[in-house]
DNA sequence: ATCAAATTTGGTTATTCTGCCAAAAAGGAA
DNA sequence: TTCCTTTTTGGCAGAATAACCAAATTTGAT
């Protein structure tokens, strides 16, 4: 694999990290500061294990960095901008969830 | 499902759509103007089929569109600011993949 | 050294994703 | 209509993912 191969498939990586339902929410709940591994867990609430293996998958791409403190490990966001593509990503959804409902009222409405 | 766990499932698919090399390199390409499928085939250089359901699965998440002139169906951008997110992440890469080659000639150094 | 708590690792199963091929659709031109 | 080009769909085999459970690891406390 060349060169360019890699650095592009590094970063599809950290999309592809993104892109699961549990982990998109921790990363969102460490905008706000770091967490210990069973705090993420309540978060999303699945096996703790389950959540291990998430948080590598994060760890992996770059997006998070991990520091143990006696018994816990705590989590915090390394890549401090997903912070930034997340809030168009948001505006996006809601964009889209928007449309959506005013095109289902308007079905609603000629169905009358 | 409640509509949070939707909203975030929703926001999720445009990771998971951008995390395969080939997508990313095909959105990336689009960033100068949109493109037909023969175009973006060979830019990838997958199979016609597999590209036309890569571009299906950026569609579904939002982040492409199509529109069909004559016999050719045309790509392009529809989330704009994918672009915004896209130059926070290269930057990101840029900076790990420095950060390796320093920590390597240092290990070689110190080998000697 | 032993025990308990937090986390990771290994293993299994079910599900989803990918990529290719062949076949179908859709349009344009003769 | 028939043929040709472009694109999508269907189907299949292999690879990768995800979830859970059980077992191992790490650290701190007794």
């Amino acid at each position: 694999m060349d060169a360019n191969a890699y650095y592009l498939e590094l970063r599809a990586k950290i999309f592809k990290a993104l892109g699961h339902p549990s982990r998109l929410k921790m990363v969102e709940g460490l905008f706000e500061g770091e967490r210990c591994v069973c705090e993420l867990q309540a978060m999303v609430g699945s096996d703790i294990s389950t959540v291990s293996k998430h948080l590598n998958i994060l760890k992996e791409a770059g997006i998070l960095q991990d520091e143990r403190r006696g018994t816990n490990i705590y989590y915090s966001l390394r890549m401090k901008c997903v912070a930034n593509f997340l809030s168009c990503v948001e505006d996006f959804v809601g964009q889209r969830l928007e449309e959506q409902i005013k095109m289902l009222s308007q079905s609603k409405l000629s169905s009358r």
